[in-house]
DNA sequence: ACCTGAACACCGTTCAAGT
DNA sequence: ACCTGAACACCGTTCAAGT
């Protein structure tokens, strides 16, 4: 049984079990996929071309099954709303997380995700520079959110030589996944005020430089 | 020559020798770092007790290295100092990133840095628990413009089935490092306006609920 | 206490061979 | 085109043995 009638393997099933393991496990390898599909390793490259690619094909993936807000809201509502879905998506596979940033992204893809922050930015008034740095700024956070959510609570807990705002601090803080959780909503809501700070700034620059020429505003 | 008179390896030899392979080529390997130092690999087992060890190592010794701004200024300046330097660290060391976010921490030790961090922000108002989810967000910043740093060019400058919106921002996007380092500065910027909002609300709100009952504001 | 040498179980990848 | 089987170079870790 060299050649099976009908297919057993495709770059998908691969990916699914590879995904599959590394919720379970925290990471994969090939022979683990192999024998979990009924395969033996060397068969996977026939569909994959290593490794890296399996990465690759899992933040396709994930990235690609973040929801996109409908654009009838107003754009701060819009980000903040997508930014909770890709935490929640990210979230939900948290231990594939560490493996997406140990392994450089090599695809040149945009996600609908990305589209949809870049509408929603621009639509707050953000230059098309800006917008660049504030989706990418958006994606720090949510990351190491989740790579915070991989931390385990002794780090937090346990505090030999905090000064004493560092001790207050540490006092408040509750076990995961609430602590990653606040930590993420109290970033957003930082975010968010600072952009539309900016944004406010902005308008006001411009009605500034355009008050003296004429009656604009 | 079984037992040296003087020992050849320490913690923190094996420590550097596996940072600068990592600064060099991404990675380590015992038997890389066990070759550098003229050794074998084994015997690396008599100073640490394994791999994970050394990544935490390595951890550590990139955290306590960050300068601490001296509190002769006001909170913001001081977290935003702070915060490039932070960065400037952790760039020197961008290759390392990777590693350290696909180990998780084990270690409860709390830093300068984070100690500087707390007692800037907590003289800029902010709650005990806010403290701790601003460090956070701080981190996620860094950590996510430094792994940017490693993305290649490619991944941003070919796009395909991007919008209108993204087209343009993408338009303005020139090379690493210049491109990372402009989003942290755009990001930093963002989270101190934000931070600083978030502050006056909370004077304001305090004033407010103050004022009613006595006359100090 | 510190390094060696041999050994173990494992990994990712290649490639000729079968159908 | 797709899977197998054998092979290769490599890895992290253990442990008895030497000084």
């Amino acid at each position: 049984m060299a050649r099976p009638a009908q297919p057993i393997l495709s770059a998908e099933i691969i990916t699914v079990a590879a995904l599959r393991a590394v919720d379970a496990t925290g990471d994969f390898t090939m022979p683990g996929i192999a024998k979990e599909l009924g395969v033996r390793p060397s068969s996977l490259y026939t569909h994959v071309s290593g490794r890296a690619e399996i990465v690759e094909l899992m933040r396709m993936r994930l990235l690609s099954g973040i929801p996109v807000a409908d654009e009838s809201q107003g754009w701060s509502k819009r980000v903040a709303s997508m930014a909770w879905e890709y935490r929640r998506t990210a979230a939900k596979h948290w231990r594939l997380i560490p493996l997406l940033a140990a392994h450089t992204a090599r695809t040149g893809a945009v996600f609908g995700i990305d589209n949809a922050l870049a509408q929603a930015f621009s639509d707050g008034g953000l230059a098309p520079a800006e917008v660049l740095h504030a989706i990418s700024t958006l994606d720090s956070l949510v990351i190491g959110s989740v790579l915070d959510l991989a931390t385990p609570d002794v780090v937090w807990t346990e505090a030999p030589n905090a000064n004493e705002a560092m001790a207050a601090a540490l006092a408040t803080s509750g076990p995961n996944p609430g602590r990653a959780d606040a930590a993420f909503e109290f970033g957003l809501r930082t975010l968010i005020t600072g952009w539309l700070a900016q944004a406010l700034t902005g308008v006001l620059d411009s009605a500034a430089i355009s008050v003296p020429g004429n009656a604009a505003v």
